[in-house]
DNA sequence: CCCTCATGTTGAGGTAACCTCAGCATGTCA
DNA sequence: TGACATGCTGAGGTTACCTCAACATGAGGG
């Protein structure tokens, strides 16, 4: 049963992340950006100006993957891109007003979906869960 | 700060979920099979022979794209498909004896990564997050 | 000062895992 | 016996990544 039980917590966690990711796709679907396009946004938001190489560190993806991150932006009308003034081989992409103004409301939209997904538990239970989660992650 | 809570939340839950992927993910490594393929070995393995439209539900993938996993499977001589009995038009999927042999190892292996994984936890800690998740999982 | 090597970005081309649409074979039912 | 539904798959497309190599620029040693 012990054993069980382990297993029973591994799918049920990948049960409830799928509906949480479920949840906060539907947040930016009203803005008509992909999953990968949002992170880039959020991203750039939280961290300002940033190189193409440091958005793809963030992102996790590829140094290239992350031009075409920059162009679709770019496409959108959501980001610039600028020469770096301190390395002339280097690019700077910085978000437009429009990408400012878009991520913020992104994420709001997202701690909003957030909000009501856990809103189901008590404070006291998302105290908790933020306890056992915060162990989970930060532990070796 | 409730609303920082839940924000939080959110994210430390994602960041959680993103290691204990990571960590199934590596699980199955060891028998060189793609998530996806991972995915169809287990459901073939839980619930016996099925019709390749039977397993795109299962998968939720459209019936076109289980025909091509299917056609992985067989390559890789994990899985056969023979006509169905009952209904000329169809197909029934069957695993070959080692295709059962590599998925119940794989099952073994993942559910070894979720014990590990989740072994940070107390049995009582275990048990709470357990109650948790079924909650987020189950409600409306 | 130049030469070499490292770094930052991007073009070209590839892949995995999906998708839709159309076609064919077969089943069901009036 | 049509008429329509169902099951699978070929053809071709999409997304979000990847590697490899080219090219420009930077930085340090001789």
């Amino acid at each position: 049963m012990h054993e069980d039980d382990d297993e029973g917590l591994l799918d049920t966690f990948f049960a409830v992340s799928r509906r949480l990711r479920h949840r906060t796709r539907d947040a930016l679907e009203p803005w008509e950006l992909s999953p990968s396009l949002g992170r880039a946004l959020s991203v750039l938001s939280r961290h300002g100006d940033m190189r193409p190489g440091a958005l793809a560190e963030h992102l996790r993806i590829a140094p290239r993957s992350a031009t075409e991150v920059v162009d679709e932006l770019q496409a959108m009308n959501l980001a610039e891109r600028h020469p770096d003034p301190t390395d002339r081989r280097a690019v700077l992409v910085t978000l437009t007003d429009e990408g400012v103004r878009i991520s913020q409301n992104i994420h709001r939209a997202r701690r909003a979906a957030g909000e009501r997904f856990f809103a189901t538990l008590s404070p006291d239970d998302r105290a908790e869960l933020a306890r056992l989660l915060r162990r989970l992650r930060d532990d070796a």
